[in-house]
DNA sequence: ACCGTGATTGAG
DNA sequence: TCAATCACGGTT
């Protein structure tokens, strides 16, 4: 039993939520020889429904996206701009379409280095992120950091009203004085 | 600012 | 069949 695994009852829940609170989460893969890499998540985007005009659902279920209407806890991987592979993590309940995307960790800035520096590609997609799968989520820390909240990045074509949608959730500077 | 790069998608 | 699109990153 590991304690600190996020699991399924974590990511079942709504998914600016689950997005908000992944920020000092610790992102955990297996690398060779046993070695475990663990990075504190820093910047997540939550994409929500078929009624989110961003999220890749929002024109109904497709062979690609047919893995955030599953289970919570869930990795959807896909390649985007043909050459990167950009991290997901299901969330909600079955048959509701939605996923937190992780755009970087305190070491890593951006979705597709970060993916790449960790070596990640689509086989992982559809597995379940758990450390049996090399890949999985562990509680973090609790960070004095603030919080903060913006639109999300690259889905201006959303619309206004989706693309200022404030799902993008980040780490400002570490608190400082008293 | 522009472009590489290729899976995915919806239209024809 | 095919062309537009695209949750990025590196270079100009």
């Amino acid at each position: 039993m590991d304690h600190a695994l996020l699991g399924k009852d974590f990511f079942n829940r709504p998914v600016v939520l689950v997005a908000r609170e992944l920020l000092g989460a610790n992102l955990c893969v297996s690398k060779k020889k046993g070695e475990v890499v663990k990075m504190t998540i820093s910047e997540t985007e939550a994409y929500d429904g078929e009624e989110d005009l961003a999220c890749h659902a929002s024109k109904g279920k497709t062979p690609r996206n047919e893995v955030m209407y599953g289970e919570a806890g869930v990795i959807y991987l896909y390649l985007c701009y043909g050459m990167h592979w950009l991290l997901n993590i299901v969330c909600e309940r079955e048959g509701y379409p939605s996923a937190v995307l992780l755009r970087g960790t305190l070491d890593v800035n951006g979705p597709g280095r970060l993916t790449r520096k960790l070596g990640i590609d689509g086989k992982l997609n559809r597995k379940r992120a758990i450390h049996s799968n090399g890949l999985w989520f562990e509680r973090g820390n609790v960070l004095k950091r603030q919080i903060q909240s913006g639109p999300r990045i690259g889905v201006n074509f959303a619309g206004e009203y989706w693309a200022q949608k404030p799902y993008r959730f980040w780490f400002s500077k570490a608190k400082s004085g008293a």
